[in-house]
DNA sequence: CGGTTGCACTTTTTT
DNA sequence: AGTGCAACCG
């Protein structure tokens, strides 16, 4: 087998170089993914390295499911896990290291990991703690500012050190409480997962030194992305040997409001003296007209390297700008056109895809799609892990797991309800804090706490219920049997039939977490793996794909909607100076979105939009201007403004569904105001600019 | 304690 | 419009 067949010339050099720090820089669309994977599989092939020895770090679980496969394939090997490089994002890969070594710098084995609504509520408890009122500061950007000055390794210490402003100095005081509470609860977030690992690392140098003999070439993809933990953990970890390769454009940096320094990329040849440098510019991706287009937009950019990405390929078609009325207008006229074209057979569904700015504006293509009965599935959006009846059983089961996690067990406390209120709660915490045992253990022993009356019955009774589950966990640790037992246990499926429409919906994804659980080998697999895991990665079925611009980067499709090219979406009215560092970035965005279309891109913006409930005028996006060359402005027949609501198919007899009253038939129309009866017998009128009905 | 009601806020993007 | 939260009552 030859590893460099398919490849042209540069794409070679980068696979056959492989001693030596390497950068890689690849254009969009320029085969990136390919060349690592060959890369990788030379490797073994040649046996440069076991497949042990390869740490290969990707952006998202995904790209390493992916990039797996490509391997095997190429490999002919098996997918097997066994003879599979270390692969995964660079949490995941903290990780595997913390779970391994993570009791040299005093980590219990089995830490939970909290996610953002975890790190909310003991923001807030933090607050409450030290008297900051709600109003004084909001949770949520103490959150973010506690979450950035991790990002950029700043301990407590350093951002009170650092605090300039009142805010400064409030953050950082809610830090340090945040810290201390996060520890008691045998928890850590997502930054401390790249945290801990840079202090274990530059602590404890044999087990550095034991990565650092292990791994002998690392891989990086989406370089660009990393931010200042990251870039230490890639110089802890970078053998004697200076194997490493790291692949990445600029030009597509769209994470830096997470941390993300591009500047990483531009300072490799700094950081690693003697780096050879590969450039992908052919792009095999889209046509003449999207790469022109595209290059038009970016090239306004001040700070990015130079390069020009190219194809040998034609034109093609022209890239079209499309004017709409409003956000339904936008929507019907997209799921029109792929309708069209599914019917005639030109494409399949899932050659298309929809990408918009904010997840927010996925509702009106939804119901465009399901009016022109398009199929389509939403990528991203509210995550399944992150629905309130799966982060319950989650909770249950990260209690049993960690007992001491006093975020899981405060969440569930009462939950399904018990007669344990917000005082009992804290009463009862606030004791078990002082007692020197874990929360199932104080539980069990309330009766000498100074918790009384209906919620000391019930915090006893569950405190024996998870005494009964870990006999059970002990003697089988399968996930999918242990949250049956928890169910089961609970009641959960009485609490959860309360009645309203949701109810069924919620049971269903009750069940899909069962057969979820069903493929890992342990509860604690299973719990880390879905601490880290994505939205629903969307199936290999044929529909139309609707996501954001970011979710979408990596991502290609024969034909691309980008749509909301306003100013105050794209760019987003967080940006408003021209010319500063976070214009630039939404341009790159800009960028990313366009070089996702392979044949055909179609750009719409609408004069009127529904925002926060309320109708907004914004002007076409000032990127629009930037795109020249080969485009086309169609001209459209544009629909009177009244004239907007026969789009949404609302008739007497169409039944239509609405998230809050359920299923039920039209039974009168009267301009925007529509009359259904629904299912359970209520009549309601609603307005149709507001009420999210679905047809059905 | 637990449910209901009314008010303010929401929407950037995600491992 | 939806959501989360504080304030109130049974």
């Amino acid at each position: 087998m030859q590893t460099t067949d398919g490849l042209n010339d540069v794409q070679k050099q980068a696979v056959l170089t492989t001693s030596g720090p390497l950068l890689i820089l690849a254009g969009a669309g320029s085969g990136k993914t390919k060349t690592l994977t060959h890369r990788i599989a030379h490797l073994i092939a040649t046996k440069a390295a076991w497949p042990e020895q390869i740490l290969a770090v990707t952006f998202t679980n995904k790209a390493a499911r992916e990039m797996r496969e490509r391997l095997s394939d190429l490999l002919n090997q098996q997918n097997d896990r066994n003879f599979m490089p270390w692969m995964g994002t660079f949490h995941g890969i903290c990780v595997r290291l913390l779970k391994i070594d993570g009791s040299e710098i005093g980590l219990a084995k089995n830490f939970v990991i909290f996610d953002e609504d975890d790190r909310q509520s003991l923001v807030k408890q933090a607050m409450k703690e030290l008297g900051i009122s709600d109003k004084q500061a909001k949770p949520r950007a103490i959150s973010s500012a506690i979450s950035s000055a991790k990002n950029q390794m700043q301990y407590p210490e350093d951002a009170a050190r650092n605090a300039n402003y009142p805010f400064e100095r409030l953050t950082a005081e809610v830090y340090s409480v945040y810290e201390r509470l996060k520890k008691q609860a045998y928890g850590l977030d997502f930054d401390d997962l790249l945290l801990e690992t840079v202090r274990l690392l530059s602590t404890k140098p044999s087990i550095r030194d034991k990565w650092r003999s292990k791994f002998k070439h690392i891989l990086i993809d989406e370089y660009q992305d990393t931010n200042s933990a990251q870039y230490q953990i890639v110089k802890y970890l970078v053998g004697d040997d200076h194997n490493i390769c790291v692949v990445g454009d600029d030009w597509q940096s769209i994470y830096s409001w997470r941390g993300a320094d591009f500047t990483n990329i531009l300072n490799f040849e700094r950081d690693f003296p003697g780096a050879n440098v590969v450039k992908l510019e052919q792009n095999y991706r889209s046509t003449g007209a999207i790469l022109e287009a595209a290059q038009n937009v970016i090239s306004k950019n001040i700070t990015r390297t130079d390069k020009k990405i190219w194809t040998a390929e034609g034109s093609g078609e022209p890239v079209q700008i499309n004017q709409a009325y409003d956000e339904t207008e936008e929507s019907y006229l997209i799921a029109q056109r792929i309708s069209t074209h599914i019917a005639v057979g030109a494409r399949q569904a899932k050659d298309f895809a929809v990408l918009y700015r904010t997840n927010a504006m996925s509702y009106s293509l939804e119901r465009a799609f399901l009016q022109f009965h398009v199929p389509y599935k939403i990528i991203g959006g509210v995550r399944f892990y992150d629905r309130r009846e799966i982060k319950d059983i989650v909770a249950y089961l990260r209690l049993l797991h960690q007992p001491n996690d006093r975020v899981s067990f405060s969440r569930i406390a009462n939950i399904p309800t018990r007669g344990v209120g917000a005082t009992s709660l804290a009463k009862f915490l606030n004791w078990q804090a002082s007692q020197n045992v874990d929360v199932i253990s104080a539980m069990v022993q309330v009766e000498s706490s100074p918790v009384t009356g209906r919620a000391r019955a019930a915090l006893s009774s569950l405190g024996e219920g998870f005494r009964k589950l870990q006999v059970l966990l002990e003697k089988n640790s399968n996930p999918s049997f242990i949250i049956e037992e928890v169910i089961k246990h609970i009641n959960y499926y009485d609490f959860i039939r309360d009645g309203t429409p949701q109810a069924e919906e919620r049971l269903e994804n009750i069940s899909s977490l069962v057969s979820d659980a069903a493929s890992f080998a342990s509860l604690a697999d299973f719990l880390d793996e879905i601490a880290l895991m994505s939205s629903a990665d969307g199936s290999a079925d044929d529909s139309v794909a609707l996501m954001t611009i970011h979710a979408a980067k990596g991502l290609e499709f024969p034909v691309v909607f980008m749509v909301g090219l306003e100013d105050g979406i794209l760019p987003h009215s967080r940006v408003h100076e021209a010319g500063n560092e976070e214009l630039e970035e939404e341009r790159r965005l800009c960028y990313v979105g366009m070089t996702r279309a392979r044949e055909e891109l179609h750009i719409s913006y609408a004069t009127s939009r529904l925002q926060f409930g309320q109708r907004g005028y914004n002007e076409p996006s000032r990127f629009l201007e930037d795109m020249g060359g080969h485009i086309s402005q169609e001209p459209l027949s544009i629909p009177e403004r009244d004239d907007t609501s026969h789009m949404m198919s609302l008739e007497v007899s169409q039944r239509v569904k609405s998230s809050q009253f359920g299923e039920g038939e039209i039974i009168d129309v009267d301009g925007l105001a529509v009359t259904v009866r629904f299912d359970n017998g209520s009549i309601k009128k609603l307005n149709t600019e507001y009420a999210r009905l679905m047809p059905i």
